[in-house]
DNA sequence: AATCTACATTATAATAATTCTAAACTGTTG
DNA sequence: CAACAGTTTAGAATTATTATAATGTAGATT
């Protein structure tokens, strides 16, 4: 779909010097049908599978940043030990499935929205966000210890 | 209110030995009126104040996460750099201060129940949590940058 | 096109949270 | 009270992330 000279003019549009580690990672993220989740790990798994040059681990974490502060990635809240991103920015909630580790999207019609009635004085909401945690549902397994 | 015979009464109920650390982290984490929030650096410091001998930190992980295996704390999801735990175990949301890193109870009544309509096949729901990420409302005061 | 400069990248070190390890210690059981 | 399994401990190891400081480069200026 996008190609690179949009990514790298898209860049420059917001303040970000297109650089050749960006522009992959823009392809990386944005140049595909879906949204989907990662975590740094795997974005560095990702791209050094597309890739004959490596982007050091630092950039990585740099450019996830700057895409975040500039609104085009989101973090989840997991409690886990590492961040979780997601390339959907738009208000939408979670499964993170336990077994697996995977986070899913929750389709906007399968959770009604969060009524929240009373609100902390003297703040304002920034984000209301839903985690479902599941796990397999095999009554049959059981376990062995 | 309740005394240490009790909480090692209890801690020998779970299967759990009823030694000094334990004891004391009882005494630190349920002797008292309303429950609350903590990280594990808090806790170190709640305990070190309160007492002469020090817990060692792998211990103060350890209690923890024996505690939380058993029911007793739970692990509260927030996308931050380490884990918040709540000594209230109930189904409840959290409204989370990102001005002063602060964690609240919702009180049940102040969000309605979340609606699932649909969830993954063959998974089942371990929890359903809503966290409301917060900040100051002072649309008077301005930021120099 | 050569030069300049602020912004970027990089390898590496530093930090922080957490887990692992293996030795010493201690409730509990017989 | 002896023995053993479960615990504690200090410190090392691991993992995720951030900081540092030297080098590189995009884009403006000459």
């Amino acid at each position: 779909m996008a190609k690179n000279c949009n990514f790298i003019e898209k860049l420059r549009e917001l303040g970000l010097r297109p650089t050749k580690q960006r522009v992959k990672m823009c392809e990386v993220l944005f140049n595909r049908e879906k949204t989907f989740h990662f975590t740094i790990n795997d974005l560095v798994k990702m791209i050094s599978e597309e890739m004959n040059e490596k982007i050091s681990l630092a950039t990585v974490y740099n450019t996830v940043h700057a895409f975040e502060k500039k609104g085009y990635l989101k973090e989840i809240s997991i409690n886990s030990d590492k961040s979780y991103f997601d390339t959907n920015t738009s208000v939408h909630h979670h499964f993170y499935d336990e077994d697996t580790h995977e986070l899913i999207d929750c389709d906007e019609n399968d959770i009604d929205p969060v009524n929240i009635k009373k609100n902390i004085t003297g703040k304002k909401i920034n984000s209301v966000e839903v985690l479902v945690k599941v796990e397999s549902d095999n009554q049959n397994q059981k376990k062995f210890n």
